[in-house]
DNA sequence: TAACATTAGTTTCAATTGTAACCACTACCG
DNA sequence: CGGTAGTGGTTACAATTGAAACTAATGTTA
C-alpha cells in the first residue's frame, strides 16, 4: 500500500522534481514537526500561541521594547506582534506603559507572573533543542550553524531585490 | 533605533534564551523566507497554493495514486490533500478516476493541462533550489542532506512516543 | 503654523488552516 | 448473511493568518 514499492509506476525523468528531496520541502517539513512539538508543550502548560511566545523570548532578554523593536527582533510581521501582545496582556504576562516622549509608542516587558512563566519555559525550550543537537556531533553543529547562516542570506537576498522574478 | 546598540539594557543570563540563536526558530524562519519566495513565483503565474503545488509534484513523479497515498507521500493531512485536490480538478490540473475495485477510493492523475504547467513549474523550483545550493560548498550540500536527515529522525521521534512530555 | 507625509499600532474582513463530525463503502467476525 | 469496526474522503465550523484600511500621533515643509 505504500508507494515505495511501485517501482515499475514511477515515472520520474531526468527534469522531474523529487520531493523528498528538494531542499524547500525537506526544511519546511523539519521546521514544521520540531516547531509543532515545541508549541505543544509549552501551549498547552500556559495557555501560549509560538508568536505570543517569541514575543515573551524576546522581552525577556530585550526589556523596554516597543512593537515596532519586536517586529525588527522577531521577522513577525505588525499585526501578528500586535495579536501577540493582546493576548499577553490579556494573560498578565507583559505589561505595556506609554513612552512619553512619543505617545504613539508603546513599551512592553515581562510582568512578575512573565517572568515566571518565561523562566519555566526557557529550560523547556531548550530541553528540546539540546535532543534534537544530541543527534549530530559537534562538528555537525557547527556546520548546521554556517549553512543555516549562508541559506538564511541568499533567501534574504531574494526578498529584498526582485532577483528570481 | 535597532536593538542592536542598546548595549547595556540587553538583559541576558546565563539561562536566556537567545531566539536567534535557537534552532527551532531559526528553522523556522529559514523555510518560511525560502517556501514564500518560491510560492509567490509559481503562485502568481499559475495560480497554485502550496499545498496545491505539492500534490501536482508528487502526481508528477507518481501516477495513479489515491488521496491517501498523497497523505503518505507529502506528510500533509488528508483535509489539506482534500481541499488541494478540489481546487486541482477545478483547474483541470488533474483528473479523477473511481478505482472500480474499491469504490471509496480516487485515482489522481495530472491532466494534459496539468503535466504542461508541472513541467514550467518544475524547472523554476530547480532555479530557486540551485540558487540556494550555490552559496554552498558541495561538502556542505552532503553535510546539510545528512543533518537534515537526522534532525527529522529525532523530531519524528518525539512524535511518536509521548517522549518530551 | 497649515498642509502633507510618515510612523506606531489596531481593527476589519477575507482567505487559509485545523479539528471533529460525518457519509459511503469495504473488511471482518459471529 | 447481519452487524460492527475500519478506511477513504468530504463537509462544517472554529481558530489563525494576512492584506488593507484606519486612528492617532509625530515629523517635515513651505
Amino acid at each position: 500500500m505504500t508507494t515505495e514499492n511501485r517501482g515499475p509506476q514511477e515515472a520520474a525523468g531526468p527534469d522531474d522534481l523529487h520531493l523528498e528531496k528538494f531542499l524547500p520541502y525537506r526544511l519546511s517539513v523539519l521546521s514544521n514537526r520540531v516547531s509543532n512539538a515545541i508549541a505543544q508543550a509549552y501551549g498547552a502548560r500556559f495557555d501560549l500561541t509560538i508568536p505570543a511566545w517569541r514575543v515573551m523570548a524576546i522581552l525577556g532578554r530585550f526589556p523596554d521594547l516597543s512593537a515596532a523593536e519586536l517586529v525588527e527582533q522577531t521577522a513577525m510581521d505588525k499585526v501578528a506582534i500586535s495579536r501577540a501582545v493582546s493576548s499577553l496582556l490579556k494573560n498578565d504576562y507583559i505589561t505595556r506603559s506609554e513612552d512619553p516622549a512619543d505617545r504613539r509608542r508603546q513599551v512592553l516587558n515581562l510582568s512578575e507572573l512573565g517572568r515566571e512563566v518565561y523562566e519555566r519555559i526557557v529550560p523547556l525550550a531548550q530541553r528540546y533543542e539540546r535532543d534534537l543537537m544530541a543527534s549530530l556531533t559537534d562538528e555537525e553543529r557547527r556546520q548546521l550553524d554556517s549553512i543555516i547562516e549562508k541559506l538564511m542570506d541568499r533567501a534574504q537576498a531574494w526578498a529584498e531585490s526582485g532577483l528570481m522574478d
